[in-house]
DNA sequence: ATGGGTGCAAATAGTTTGCACTGAC
DNA sequence: GTCAGTGCAAACTATTTGCACCCAT
């Protein structure tokens, strides 16, 4: 797999930025740069499905991609400015354990995302 | 609001199944009944605001719907058949507290998903 | 007769694909 | 020269909108 110079561009749109970006935003702000949007779209899931990239999903269905973060963590979304800090206190084994005796299910993977407002748009009183 | 024949129809579909659906599926399963696309968008848009709904996003971005149980509670998707489990156990005020102490953001809402295998697709041996 | 709801078809938005071209090896 | 990667445009899919018609009030 190459490491061209679009690629680079493309992770480090992401990477430069600690909020999640729809497709259509780096699209748009790789433009200038030059880099088709079939390259973006082509770049971004070559890079979710090499583990850099992660994707996040916000209540109304709109994914937003990021820079994924080595190991297991969750993303503490801010609804006003979306900026993302990531946590991995999450202990959830209990949990897993309680639902496999209950349901039967074997537990593959979870996914725990939380949202709320950063102190910036607290004060700006933001939301959404 | 009207509770209309359409409207009614659309949501015994989504009642009926312990699964998630896309709109695409619920669509084309409405269709035999005469029920047009765009009235299948605008009816699950309107359950969805009505709380009636909640939308559950696959690991690839995909939206499903499913009947909304009254309460807080989360689902257990099993990744081979889709069947919905729902659990209401999740204690995440510990965590939510310790988050807003150590990083000032004002907790709103959280989505847990767990994703496992249900008994049957165990068995199945049937994965994804 | 009025107003919300519907189906159809058209319009729009979002994503993927085919293909000729380029650049690194 | 080969081959993966790219940009462009076209194709395709998903979603939304405009509008004439219908039905319950």
């Amino acid at each position: 797999m190459h490491c061209t110079l679009q690629r680079r561009q493309v992770w480090e749109f992401f990477a430069d930025h600690p909020q999640g970006h729809t497709i259509g935003e780096s699209v748009e702000a790789l433009r200038d740069a030059g880099i088709g949007q079939a390259t973006v779209y082509r770049t971004v899931m070559l890079l979710l499905d090499a583990g850099l990239l992660c994707r996040l999903q916000d209540p109304d269905g709109r994914s937003y991609f990021m820079a994924a973060r080595p190991g297991h963590s969750h993303p503490l979304i801010c609804s006003g400015c979306r900026n993302v800090v990531e946590f991995d206190a999450c202990d959830l084994s209990v949990l897993e354990k309680l639902l496999t005796a209950e349901t039967g299910y074997a537990i593959l993977r979870h996914r725990l995302e939380i949202y709320g407002l950063c102190p910036r748009c607290q004060k700006e009183n933001r939301s959404q």
